[in-house]
RNA sequence: CGAGUGGGCCAGACGGUCGCGCGCGUCCUUGUGGCGCGUGAGGAAAGUCCGGGCUCCCAAGGGCAAGAUGCCAGCUAACAGCUGGGCGGGGCGACCCGACGGAUAGUGCCACAGAAAAGAAAACUCCCCUGUCGAUGCUUGCAUCGCAGGAGAAAAGCUGAAACGGUGCGGUAAGAGCGCACCAGUGCGUCGGCAACGGCGUAGCUUGGUAAACCCCAUCUGGAGCAAACGCAAAUAGGAACGCGAUACGGCCGCCCUUCCGUGCGUUCGGGUUGCGCGCUGGAGAUGCGCGGUGACGUGCAUUCGAGAUAAAUGGCCGUCCAACGACAGAACCCGGCUUAUCGGCUCACUCGCCUC
RNA sequence: GUCCCUAUAGUCUAUCGGUUAGGACGCGGCCCUUUCAAGGCUGAGAGACGGGUUCGACUCCCGUUAGGGGCA
């Protein structure tokens, strides 16, 4: 998938008590395409997460932005205007927030799928948390 | 009351709570920080279809090509926009629609059908006349048909989208603007109007369509675009300024020409890309009042500052209200337009029909 | 963001404004063969959408829609 088509939303790292962080984006391409090949797929109705570890290989990475783990938000050009995929980002924002997020030692990337910004926050949510839950956070940590 | 026409305005509101971009202030544990305050998308922000501003291409001029516009006058920074007027078409009407210059400047095209598709030129059918011609009929010198010859022909000729003005009367052997009346068009004259154009008079003057075919005429247009352009920082090649200068080549982003500039030598100074900054929002700005103008618009005064992100900021939840859970949809250098998408609501002016007074 | 290009059968591709839009591959049916392939005969199938100019539009003009490309 060309870079174009997607986007990366910046977040900010963790400080001291409050979520807020300060994530340096996933820009690369490459780095981008990596994760869509080699990484986990966690699916719900509304967003497809796609989970990978954090690789020692990738030392320049590591020694630059330490260990804390990075996001990613991606909504599709071809899903939808500008107002579906600013709504779809704020909501993606929005979960990764309440769910907990960024996990030290994984990136993480959010992708929209079309039904996504029509249905009720709750739900999705709550969609989410079932699927996280049962994965990788209760099964690697 | 019903049906309709044109213009303007709004684009859910209020409160609570969590959250986002930018700016300012303040605090400290100085940073990818906390707190507080302020501010934060549209009528189309869209399509990128036109027109400008702004920036660079060293600069200036001329010619050709290419493109755009196209009734007239005005508005404007400019326009393919807007306003007013004219003409044509549609509607009972309010009103709406129109790429609406030139076809005697020239060239091309007009399939099929049709005698003919553009100098109405020739040929054909038909019409008319003539006959020591032929046939038929009888009212016995005429009628009809055929044949031959001849004059005229702008009447008629199944066609076709379109046939060389139309209708009527006269005229004639038969006919024809051949003559006349009315209608349509054209030329000329005159009057009104800045003009487009319109009114009147006059001349038988009667020239097919197509220019969103080539073209002619008039007016306009250099090219590229904020990923333009400029500045700062670290590592490797071109470079920039000044002085001297013949040919050749290159530059002036369609082509050609002229002036001009560069490539050579010497001296001096420092640099393509990535990141950050700048451009970046105070402007043909907005609101109100007044004045000029039929109007678009112009102008004076007062008040006011209303986004500037850089993977890109406006939402989630709760409560109340609206008959309605609320359409199309998100700034990316900035403006003026056009076009397209769009749930509904409010309001002003006007038209037609019906009823009542 | 900005500047451009294209659209014809399932696919690839022709066309000067004038018959029923031509061709190749593919598809259906029949023949041939014991059967399949090859071959022969035959058939179906298209102008992205909406307007306009013209007697007549795939072609000319305007507007939408959907694809594709260039830029640092």
């Amino acid at each position: 998938m060309p870079c174009s088509l997607l986007v990366v939303q910046r977040v900010a790292s963790v400080s001291a008590s409050k979520w807020s962080i300060l994530l340096d984006t996933v820009k690369s391409s490459l780095e981008i395409s990596n994760l869509f090949t080699s990484g986990r797929r966690l699916k719900t109705p509304y967003l497809t997460f796609i989970v990978g570890k954090q690789e020692d290989g990738n030392e320049v990475g590591i020694r630059q932005h330490g260990r804390h783990g990075r996001v990613a938000f991606i909504a599709g050009k071809k899903l939808g205007n500008a107002v579906w995929r600013n709504a779809a980002k704020r909501r993606m924002r929005a979960i990764c927030r309440d769910l907990g997020g960024p996990w030290p030692g994984y990136d993480v990337i959010f992708l929209a799928k079309q039904s996504l910004p029509d249905a009720t926050y709750s739900k999705v949510l709550k969609a989410c948390e079932k699927t996280i839950q049962s994965s990788f956070l209760s099964e690697e940590v």
